[in-house]
DNA sequence: GGCAAAATAGCACGGTCGTTCTATTTATTG
DNA sequence: CAATAAATAGAACGACCGTGCTATTTTGCC
């Protein structure tokens, strides 16, 4: 169904319960929108603020009705953070995918990124607000959230050593200090553009980026000549 | 008593609670002893999580004795973020304002903020946890939390400025965007550093610093002769 | 259409929280 | 030392929460 290339490097998504092989339908379905209501709230008031009675009156259902799909408030907050991760990688990794390896690519997942973030300036972002409310809190919920950061840097990551690959970013460059420094910049939106309202905040991001790439591309790059043609 | 410079423009620290003129002295001593406490725990558990009955366990006090001082829990989470503010100077405002105006000063800055960051990376900071925990729910400790990051953010500002003003940095550079950028990696290391866990945050933070710097610095700064020598 | 299973609702329990009220202890002052 | 005020403790209230249990409704299948 979906691209063969996903953000992780494997994928192994059992779609467990259907015992007898055949999925079920009513169930699933509000399932998903149960997650879907409860990712609305938790965007807004963070994971630890969402509440079973909130998103029960979102629905809107009893509170045991809807606690009865996920058996733990702890597992409503596992499946916020997975399809929060999903849609992350249908609004920014895929479409960014498109575009060819390099330079390019690194740009439009900056692009599509920013895209996002601009929208989070108003709703808010689970990776940040999950950051600050499980730095010290260990369980399965962090294990999710450090898994789906973890996974996403990396794959931004990759796009900046496949950029060295190409010959269009020098050879010196750090792909992992430059994640680091976009990834402030991502964090300094949020930062600046929500918490303080100060206005600006996305131009200011979008010119540290091209400060951040400034500093690696090689001038010579109007011809496309990588050093080593690797089939990787 | 402390020193005539300080961090925001104007002071008006007015000491109330003393009616007739003459400070008591146990209130007052518990009554710091108390915030300390809760400056301790908001740090680690966020200022949401900051529990009068958690407080007064630690002091150890009775619930109801914590909270006669305070007469709410707001009131205590305000206190905590006016500690903590004031910690702030103390630990990287004021050493850093013994180093000369200009590029010194900013290295000062950035270098007290950086030890402070060292420990946060274990205990935590209210102005980032409080940035994600108030972001969308307005409020007095809200506006006492964004009231102290905008003083010290624009302090922060102003000594980039004075380096314009020295002459050791390039005169289009933009103090806004710098601070910014230089934000935008103090929160890297706190993402990366407390809550993925990822080694060597704060090398790249730093390495990134002087990379901000570096687009700036003019490169005839040997001989420091500013252009003009303004009084302020 | 009836039957089994899944989905949902209603209710109650135990816990934590901020807050209030009242009594008691401690500190300060004349 | 006595008198007054401040500081603290204790108990209780109301609200909200996650969760378990049981009944009821709805769905899917033969």
């Amino acid at each position: 169904m979906s691209a063969h290339v996903t953000i992780a490097k494997k994928t192994r998504t059992a779609v467990h319960g259907a015992s007898q092989g055949r999925a079920l339908q009513k169930g699933q379905q509000t399932k998903l929108a149960i997650v879907d209501a409860a990712l609305g709230l938790a965007t807004q008031i963070g994971l630890e603020g969402l509440s079973i009675g909130a998103v029960a009156e979102l629905m809107p259902m009893s509170k045991s009705g809807v606690f009865a799909h996920f058996g733990s408030r702890e597992e409503l907050q596992i499946s916020v953070v997975r399809e929060y991760f999903q849609r992350f990688e249908q609004e920014i990794f895929y479409p960014a995918m498109l575009a060819p390896r390099g330079l390019g690519r690194i740009r439009a997942l900056f692009a599509h990124w920013m895209k996002r973030v601009a929208i989070e300036i108003q709703s808010g972002c689970i990776f940040i607000s999950g950051s600050v409310e499980f730095d010290d809190r260990p369980g399965p919920v962090r294990d999710e959230l450090v898994n789906a950061v973890r996974t996403w840097l990396a794959a931004v990551r990759r796009a900046v050593s496949q950029a060295k690959e190409t010959g269009e970013l020098s050879a010196d460059a750090d792909e992992h200090q430059i994640v680091f420094e976009i990834h402030g910049l991502i964090l300094a939106i949020h930062f600046e553009a929500r918490f303080l309202k100060t206005p600006g905040a996305v131009e200011r991001a979008q010119q540290g980026f091209e400060h951040v790439l400034s500093r690696y591309v090689r001038p010579i790059s109007k011809t496309r000549n990588p050093l080593r043609n690797t089939k990787e």
